[in-house]
RNA sequence: GCCCGGGUGGUGAAAUUGGUAGACACGCAGGACUUAAAAUCCUGUGGAUAGUAAUAUCUGUGCGGGUUCAAGUCCCGCCCCGGGUACCA
């Protein structure tokens, strides 16, 4: 007995989770006589900053699923856990001597606590942790597997490398057709059978999957580390702004390249947003066309171009290799040496995505060598540029100015000749409709006249005959680098004897991680783990590097399918499970995971399942992409060189938004800015000057203050959210807060008040603009936060926090509770029949619900069950066969509210062992609909018909009308378009 | 730069996928209850013009064009914002 208060919301929901905890309600059995149903939440990384009101978003939308499948009867895995290794930890853990290990428990911990409070229906049982030895252990095992195997492109799947070597034994390599790097060389059965170990070992390493490799990394010497394009701003690093240089390293990677055609194809087969399946086939970049070999003039020594338009052959004029190119050196001429020089050495250190976007600066070096065009003989200069990269195709062009944006740029540049060899339209590239994949051949020989498409499938027939080139397949996409210079993640199951790397025994996982004494890389540049004392492996030197952050979230689905029971029995997964619960059926995330996460699970998945261990070919069936909640920064304005140094004293001078942005426009006048400075003399000296008229103090104090208003800026700065209520900053808290500003001025607008600005960023603690969910459960409780979060908007739209609306849906649950509810707070519900206006409220709500679950449009429910709730209370509603379905129906919404009416409706049982309710057709059928009469397409009247009204009379039941006749002028109307059951458009 | 997404009242948004633009909320305004305030309830609310009023007309979904009986929705060209761009997760 009690009214739906704040103190009342925190009793039922604290009840209610305790309830469900003793019960064990949320507690998942692989029970395979109920049909499965497997939501997951991306995996989130625990931050120091907690959980923040937009991580809850997504889970509250799978929350809502799980619960709603549940009730629809399914047998329903729907599990947290967390990716725990990461840079954020181990950047904490250097400057404070913090083990990363410590921080990240306490993080979960609170994480798990908040998330707790929120009434999340996950059975914590199955949690894991990719940093716990006991998790890890399997990340290692599955390196262990790709370290086994290599891609058979006969049988197009991943398999032991015994077979591999079983081949070689008997034949070399002439017969084997494997993914393996370019260069590995071809080798016969007697050369294997005389390799040494480590020969062996080099050449398998061609072929594994996990395998070791030169790779380009950004390398920092000061900071002794390797640093991600992030941690890169203008070619120093991020934090301490040191040197950064591009630097080959030996690192081990992921041959995920072999994959590249089954990821590719194995989107057509799964229901992910359009977008993201873009952004991955964009992301391999498949390209059909062939590599062709141009001979270098006076040399014996080709460069290798791919292009997928070798229709244009005879439109090629120049070359362009990259600046890293092998041949470079060798190919310049000394009268070019010392230009290449030092055009290498300023393109070697600039970031990739600097050279791809600078598209307006253009430059390059001419190396003086020249190239013949294997079709014409024609002698072709070569140039290095940066927009050629060295890791994209064979790091080379054939210039086609006519027909390559890029390539017109260069030319045009340097001066360099055009063939136009394409007539048509569209084919001028000078005009702003080119269109390069058009027109007709010219200017070049036995291609003229035809179709570029055609010309191509010949052109290509001419490479084969002559033998100077092959058709090829392309794949933008590189193999993925999987070594990292860092402390925090998983150790490599590797060890090294005599430079050659070997396994460790699979009883001897997991290869923990050691205590080491500082979380840095050590003095002669080593990684962090190169400072770990007596780590060994019988003696030989462990890998120092350690595992990437996508390497245990790559399979974590997997181990969520095993009980905790079940993973005693030494398994990454049991069979069963596996069997049972093969992928996961919906999964909820973020799409900036996109090419990350998401292709690396894919590939991980394909590989074991050529390799026999799991079942699917795809981990995720279906996707959806959640946006992210934005947070809503506000800013205090300080303005800089108004007032003189020496006589304020150090005295900072806030003024208020308003007036701020006056003066960032410019647009302030002269009376704006001596009241500045009349305030600001007022502040400094208190009460005295209060006498005097503004203008005289103003004169009085004229050399005080700075008159060029050009030299004047305003910086921003960041207040904590907390201190702003409705943009007014509580001046004395901010004061308090920032000690440094305690004792300055603030200039407030004519109300009295300090108005902050305010911009919409991330959510982050650096940007004071954090809104924590346990602040709003504490005022709202979890139901209201829940049904809020989704009531925002679309799932998928990211928005920036704001909690205006949250009273409404605050308002709605204390309204649907009042409904059962008398004015004293009493419990009370009618067992008479309903009529048949209630049932065609409930049974509109519960169609409207349903379709909106399924289509995962949150929002749009919500704010049906508003409107019921409002109806349903217009008529006094409080009958039990009304009542009892909603109550269902709400319940994956706001399961605390809920469970408690199911129970004061008299049911002992949970309301998650219910079962939704079906709505029934049969009451919202309508025999007439309104019509929306429009006039040249403008709504200007309504008219009803019964539905069964043929066209014709409802024409001219229309044109009959006063509304219309009045618009017609009696006039007959050109023509009326009657669309049964939507519209009526009259044209005049 | 390239790839992907978004832009609708003062605010969050909705719109059967080409068919009444602004559902549902917040906010605001007015009213009821109250000694008063809060809470609650009721009414109004895109903008402009006219009218005491019911109402009427015009205008309106980032900007400029187009297709259509009909465009927030489809097509072409721009502008702005967010995500990704290979070691952030």
């Amino acid at each position: 007995m009690a009214e739906y208060s704040k103190e009342e919301i925190k009793h039922i929901e604290v009840k209610w989770r305790k309830t469900w905890e003793e019960k064990g309600v949320y507690k998942v059995a692989n029970d395979t006589s109920k049909p499965k149903y497997y939501v997951l939440d991306m995996f989130p990384y625990p931050s120091g900053a907690g959980l923040h009101v937009g991580h809850p978003l997504g889970y509250i939308a799978s929350d809502i699923v799980s619960r709603y499948k549940r009730i629809k009867g399914f047998n329903v895995l729907h599990p947290m856990g967390f990716d725990a290794f990461g840079l954020p930890a181990e950047q904490y853990a250097i400057q404070t001597g913090q083990h990363p290990a410590v921080t990240t428990e306490k993080n979960i911990r609170t994480y798990i606590e908040q998330l707790g409070k929120i009434g999340f229906s996950y059975d914590w049982s199955r949690k894991v942790e990719t940093s716990d030895p006991e998790y890890y252990k399997w990340t290692q095992w599955i390196f262990i597997q790709l370290f086994n195997s290599f891609y058979n492109k006969k049988s197009d799947k991943a398999e032991s490398i015994t077979h591999l070597i079983a081949e070689l034994d008997q034949n070399g390599n002439k017969n084997i057709r494997a993914v393996c790097d370019d260069e590995t060389p071809s080798i016969t059965a007697a050369q294997w059978k005389n390799f040494n170990e480590q020969d062996r070992e080099n050449f398998l390493q061609h072929y594994r999957i996990a395998y070791l490799s030169e790779a380009m990394v950004n390398w920092c010497a000061a900071l002794g580390t390797v640093l991600s394009n992030d941690e890169v701003k203008d070619g120093v690093s991020e934090r301490g702004g040191y040197p950064v240089e591009r630097k080959k390293m030996w690192q081990w990677s992921m041959r995920i390249s072999a994959y590249a055609e089954r990821l590719l194809t194995g989107l057509d087969t799964i229901d992910w947003p359009e977008p993201v399946k873009e952004m991955q086939r964009n992301w391999i970049g498949k390209s059909v066309g062939c590599e062709l070999d141009f001979k270098i003039e006076n040399s014996e020594e080709k460069i290798r171009v791919f292009t997928t338009r070798i229709d244009t052959i005879y439109g090629v004029t120049f070359m362009v290799i990259a600046p890293e190119h092998e041949l470079v050196n060798q190919i310049t001429t000394a009268a070019q040496k010392e230009e290449i020089t030092r055009y290498v050495e300023i393109a070697k250190n600039r970031s990739e995505r600097e050279r791809m976007s600078e598209v307006k600066r253009i430059s390059g070096a001419f190396t003086g060598a020249y190239v013949i065009n294997p079709f014409n003989q024609a002698k072709i200069p070569v140039w290095i540029a940066d927009y050629v990269l060295a890791g994209y195709g064979t790091g080379a062009v054939m210039a086609v100015p006519s027909s390559d944006t890029r390539d017109y740029a260069f030319a045009n540049h340097f001066n360099l000749p055009i063939i136009n060899v394409l007539e048509g339209p569209t084919c001028d590239i000078t005009k702003d409709n080119f269109e390069p994949k058009s027109g007709k051949m010219i200017n070049s020989d036995f291609l003229n006249g035809l179709d570029w498409k055609v010309a191509i499938e010949k052109a290509l027939e001419k490479v084969e005959a002559l033998n100077i080139g092959t058709r090829k397949v392309n794949y933008r996409m590189r193999d993925a680098i999987f070594g990292r210079q860092r402390y925090w993640g998983e150790p490599f199951p590797v060890y090294f004897e005599n430079e050659i790397p070997k396994l460790v025994d699979i009883n001897d996982l997991p290869v923990t991680l050691p205590e080491i004494d500082a979380y840095k890389p050590t003095e002669t540049g080593e990684p962090p783990l190169g400072r770990a004392k007596g780590w060994n492996y019988k003696g030989y030197s462990y890998e120092l590097t350690t595992m990437p952050g996508w390497a245990g979230s790559s399979w974590y689905w997997f181990r969520y399918m095993t009980t905790q029971e079940e993973r005693a029995k030494e398994v990454f997964a049991t069979p069963e499970a596996l069997k049972y619960w093969k992928e996961v059926d919906l999964y909820i995330g973020g799409s900036e995971h996109a090419t990350g996460h998401l292709l690396y699970s894919r590939f991980w998945c394909k590989a074991l399942k050529d390799l026999g261990f799991v079942e699917s070919e795809e981990p995720f069936k279906k996707l959806i992409n959640q946006g992210h909640i934005q947070g809503v920064s506000k800013f205090v304005h300080r303005i800089e060189n108004f007032v003189n140094k020496d006589f304020s004293k150090g005295r900072e001078y806030f003024i208020t938004h308003s007036v701020a942005t006056q003066i960032k426009k410019g647009t302030l006048d002269d009376s704006g800015w001596r009241d500045l400075q009349f305030n600001f003399i007022k502040e400094f000296y208190g009460q005295l000057e209060l006498l005097t008229d503004v203008e005289e103090v103003c004169q009085k104090y004229k050399d005080q203050f700075n008159h060029n208003r050009k030299e004047i800026s305003i910086t921003d700065i960041h207040a904590d959210i907390s201190m702003v209520d409705n943009d007014v900053l509580a001046v004395e808290r901010f004061k308090h807060w920032r000690t440094e500003y305690s004792n300055a001025i603030f200039y407030f607008d004519n109300s009295g008040k300090y108005t902050c600005g305010s911009e919409v960023e991330k959510m982050s603690k650096s940007k004071y603009n954090v809104v924590n969910p346990d602040d709003i459960i504490e005022g709202y409780g979890a139901d209201t936060l829940r049904m809020y979060e989704m009531f925002l908007g679309p799932l998928e739209q990211s928005k920036p926090w704001n909690t205006n609306g949250i009273d409404g849906v605050y308002k709605f649950l204390r309204r649907f509770w009042n409904l059962v509810h008398d004015n004293t707070g009493k419990f009370k519900v009618s067992d008479a029949e309903p009529t048949r206006e209630e049932l065609k409220v409930l049974h509109k709500t519960l169609k409207k619900v349903e379709q909106d679950i399924e289509n995962f449009s949150f929002n749009t429910s919500v704010s049906e069950f508003m409107i019921c709730a409002n109806e349903l209370s217009a008529m006094k509603c409080n009958k039990r066969s009304i009542i009892e379905p909603l109550v269902i129906a709400l319940s994956p919404f706001a399961p605390h509210i809920c469970e408690e009416l199911w129970s004061l409706l008299g049911h002992t049982d949970t309301v998650l062992n219910a079962t939704f309710p079906l709505f029934d057709e049969q009451y919202l059928k309508e025999s007439t609909f309104t019509y929306p009469i429009s006039i040249n397409g403008k709504m200007r009247a309504e008219m009803s018909f019964p539905l069964d009204m043929t066209k014709e009379d409802i024409e001219k039941a229309v044109l009959a009308s006063e509304i219309v006749q009045k618009w017609t002028e009696g006039k007959p109307p050109k023509k009326i378009i009657v669309v049964p059951g939507r519209i009526v458009n009259v044209v005049l």
